[in-house]
DNA sequence: GCCAACGTTGGC
DNA sequence: GCCAACGTTGGC
């Protein structure tokens, strides 16, 4: 069982609209290295936290979701009308995958970027490393234990 | 809105 | 395969 940090931008797409939806796709990545890890690596029951990005000041970790399906094509790909079109994906072969995760909890509050940054425990995260774009990144267990600790303390 | 740091594209 | 130009991410 693996564990993920997932960023998503909250006007796009946040955890409050997660947890009314219950189930949704994670749809709209567009980035090889991402959709690698979908296709080989994110299996069912996998956890994930859910990242608010470009939010302000509140700007972190929110929530827990769990990977509820593995990975398939992502319907966006195809469509003309959505933020995420690809005209050059084929739709015998698609280019971009998806997979749907499941609200499992929200944090009390927002454990912000800032906080993460601060906390020398945390250095290693890919999140605060210098030049990673990555909006999908894989956390250790320990990592991830630490930071549901953090969030709800 | 700015811009640093990447990733992608495409001509050669 | 190189690399310039362009696009994207995402914090500030």
């Amino acid at each position: 069982m693996k564990y993920w940090l997932m960023k998503c931008e909250p006007h796009e797409y946040s955890i409050d609209d997660l947890e009314k939806d219950g189930v949704e796709k994670w749809t709209g990545i567009r980035n090889y290295q991402v959709r690698n890890m979908f296709r080989d690596e994110f299996k069912v029951g996998d956890l994930a936290l859910f990242y608010h990005s470009n939010a302000g000041k509140e700007i972190g970790v929110v929530g827990i979701m769990e990977v509820c399906k593995e990975a398939y094509p992502d319907p966006l790909q195809f469509d003309k009308k959505s933020a995420h079109p690809d005209p050059k994906s084929d739709l015998a072969n698609p280019r971009w995958l998806t997979v749907d995760v499941k609200f499992i909890g929200k944090f009390p509050r927002t454990l912000t970027l800032s906080e993460i940054k601060s906390d020398s425990k945390l250095a290693n995260l890919h999140l605060v490393q210098k030049g990673n774009r990555l909006s999908v990144m894989p956390l250790l267990k320990t990592e991830f234990n630490y930071l549901v600790k953090k969030a709800i303390k």
